[in-house]
DNA sequence: TATTTTTGTTCTACTTTAGTTCTTTTTTGG
DNA sequence: CCAAAAAAGAACTAAAGTAGAACAAAAATA
């Protein structure tokens, strides 16, 4: 029967052809299927009107007519898709996206926005996580700065040391080191430019730990 | 099938006389289809009769028929066809780990380990990538760490300021930032128990351009 | 019917886009 | 490792698109 790419290719006429109303050109199949150069187009629809999936009309621009469709694909299409769709069920995750992590607001409050995150499934196994966009360069630091996206492991209590979400006095949440002294707790940021403070216990909830940040350049 | 601009007139065609119940004159083709002179709607119509859409009684006025139409989906089928694409779209797709990069092996050397590294696909949308391991604490200043993984998107230019990993004399392969003066190149990491490299542009080539980052806290 | 107006046809010239052909390089499978 | 197939790339040729003008045939109308 066809080949995969011959198969792809002529998927890809007769859906923008159905959906157009206009034949794509070489250059838009060679992309479309993945190829660098239009001479392999050529051949392929060489290849498909001999076998009679198409009809072309020589030497002129964007005429090709689908004959007909194969009832089979071929097994490597297949495989492809059922990669794809693996891909899909399996390796992706969205986490939600609770907006941007400062002073001000407990996360909590902005939790019903319905911004997503997608995360590779490794990296949120076993837990409930969320993301946060870092705004300030309070942990510049140690490499979190303004602008990166952090992933938060849910919890309510940490180690020294963790970098951890911490809710203040049930109204501001900030990204930064803990470490605990007996009644109190130490939030130390990562920049000299800024001070470490020091709070009784009681006035600080640990609302999750850092577990991995993406950042995105240009 | 059709050319663009066969399709647009012959829709124009179709419209006007089922609206008008006559044919439209070729100068009210030209302004519908945006041209400044008949001949090419003339050319365009001999197209459309080759290919068996239209019928035209020659030398005669507004003597055209529409024989057939091409078949489209139906509008909601394309839509809901979409909508599984950008399912896709959210899903996670596999880029080459291609290991540590540090001074030493140049990328392609270690290209053909088949370590894998999940990312999102609007991540890597548009262009090849692949990733590596940060070895070394060179871009601290930053904020790329220490074990960070980086994604690179495949490039053998750069501009000037861009992240970029630099492979000079086509055996040491390092991620900084690139800056050209005239026949030199400028390779300046960002810590500054570092040393800015000056090179001859001929010995450095660029082998991708910082696209994303990505870390791990245990 | 004669005349005017509308409309279609033809031609030339030029630019852009698209298809074809051929050679070289890369990839693949035995 | 080699031969065959696939792909890339460049060069080339043809068609499509654009415009303008001139003209011929048909339609309208006086």
């Amino acid at each position: 029967m066809l080949t995969p790419k011959q198969y792809k290719l002529l998927m890809f006429i007769n859906k923008t052809t159905k959906e157009t109303g206009c034949c794509p050109s070489f250059d838009e199949m060679k992309d479309a299927v993945g190829l660098k150069s239009k001479s392999g187009i050529y051949a392929l629809i060489e290849a498909l009107v001999e076998r009679n999936f198409l009809r072309k009309l020589p030497h002129k621009a964007r005429a090709l007519e689908v004959v007909r469709l194969p009832k089979l694909k071929p097994s490597a299409v297949i495989a492809e898709e059922k990669k794809k769709e693996d891909a899909l069920l399996n390796a992706m995750v969205e986490i939600p996206l609770y907006g941007y992590i400062a002073a001000g607001t407990p996360i909590e409050a902005i939790a019903n926005e319905n911004d997503k995150f997608s995360v590779p499934y490794e990296m949120v196994r076993g837990g409930q996580y969320y993301a946060l966009k870092v705004e300030g360069d309070s942990m510049e630091g140690i490499g979190i700065l303004n602008g990166d996206t952090v992933i938060i492991k849910k919890a309510d209590t940490a180690q020294n040391g963790d970098i951890v979400v911490a809710l203040v006095d049930n109204c501001e949440a900030t990204l930064k080191q803990i470490k605990k002294e007996g009644p109190e707790v130490l939030l130390i940021p990562k920049n000299d430019s800024y001070e470490v403070r020091r709070l009784p216990a009681s006035r600080v909830k640990v609302q999750g730990i850092l577990s991995s940040l993406v950042r995105s350049y240009h």
